[in-house]
DNA sequence: CGTATCGTTGAAATATATCAATCGCAGTGG
DNA sequence: CCACTGCGATTGATATATTTCAACGATACG
């Protein structure tokens, strides 16, 4: 058998619950359904600490409902958010020993936990899953990558249309964007301050790109002018 | 056979030639005559691009000498420097099918390269090759993830800082730093510009910190200074 | 030795941060 | 039900770090 190393044609695609994934040996369907069969069920609240840097990686996430975010702080406490985690996202998974970052619930969440050992068992048997493994990793570096391009180089418009067009993207059907996180959030994400956060929503509510319905949903009123935004 | 995941004790250690690695049963020692077996010599000059960004990543790239950037650029030009790679680093593995950014040599190099195929067929049976190309891909995030917070929330000072310190970690013995890499480069790795980081070294110098013999030799007189800023 | 390129320095402009006040909404208790 | 409270978001005024624009200096190269 060959290692698959297209992403998009991975057996176990550990990141979304893909219904047309094609059938394992392993199991039943797809990786979600691997991962629900090894995982089990947890609940956080509001800045509830999942995991902290340098803590064993023994377990691997992934968001059932809710969000979260991951992040490093310095000593001083300036806090950098590496990611958001939405429902499908898995994260925490890691190549090393420990954690390399730290993961809070955004608001309430429910949270698949699975160790980390029992996907690394199979792993060991499995070069497919090896790959997805893999897959999972290559594919927070890929949006990392994207992440190094937005702080090093663009505007805090370019970052904020930026962000909303990724969140847009993740629902594609949807009228209106829900942000999970608080503007404090936004602004650890995108490398700004809150005030520059709030004031470029509303730069860009009075040039007619997005309306707001109250600060956490969000209307996309051109897609056209948003993606120009974006660089 | 277990899956090591620990990063230090993985087999094939595709970073760095250790000759402490223990003999696998696929190649004589460890991951750099692994991929020596496999590869072929290169050399680029100056500027030279090694791949371009949206290419089919169909080979993997080690530094025997010389130095390399990986990069990608906005429409209007704006470039964003991912990462410097010196001798004995891999580059260029991905694990979907494209290239996720360019690569250009930045002096005169030498690079092995590998045909992407040949490791994939490898890992297909092995697990432990497997592994190291994941941990190959988990080094490059976690790089990214402490990129991404020097770019975040990171002071001009601070940035120039960590660079250096970084660069000093990587040859602990040397007195002094060489920089293969223009103030250019460094800007648009560090999210700067050209004019902010000849400022902030001329600063560091006046603060005693560091030393510059010509703009591309650098001596560091205070560790902890330097460690100090790096925050 | 002239020329091109890169690096440094200075002065002015500007984007974003900081500091501070107000607003608005959700939850709470009288 | 309505005022009270608290927290997050918005807005304004000011400060500042970094950028931009421009000139000059140094270094390498043919």
């Amino acid at each position: 058998m060959t290692v698959q190393y297209a992403r998009s044609a991975n057996v176990y695609d550990l990141r979304q619950a893909s219904p047309a994934a094609p059938p394992s040996m392993l199991h039943t369907d797809d990786g979600f359904d691997l991962f629900q069969g090894l995982g089990a069920r947890m609940s956080f609240d509001r800045d509830e600490e999942i995991f902290g840097e340098g803590e064993p990686a023994d377990f691997v996430y992934r968001v059932i409902s809710g969000a979260v975010r991951t992040y490093r702080v310095l000593s001083d406490g300036r806090r950098q958010i590496g990611d958001f985690h939405l429902a499908g996202d898995l994260f925490g998974l890691e190549a090393g020993r420990e954690h390399m970052f730290s993961a809070e619930a955004i608001g309430h969440c429910e949270i698949l936990v699975c160790r980390r050992s029992a996907l690394f068992g199979i792993a060991a048997r499995s070069a497919e899953l090896g790959q997805a493994l893999w897959a999972q990793t290559a594919l927070e570096l890929e949006r990392a990558q994207a992440h190094l391009m937005l702080l090093g180089r663009k505007s805090a418009c370019e970052r904020v249309a930026t962000f909303l067009a990724a969140l847009a993207d993740r629902c594609p059907g949807d009228r209106e964007i829900v942000l999970h996180m608080s503007r404090q959030d936004i602004a650890d994400y995108l490398g700004l301050t809150i005030e520059t956060v709030s004031r470029t929503f509303t730069q860009l509510q009075s040039d007619g790109v997005i309306a707001l319905n109250g600060c956490r949903h969000v209307q996309i009123l051109s897609r056209g002018a948003l993606a120009r935004l974006t660089q």
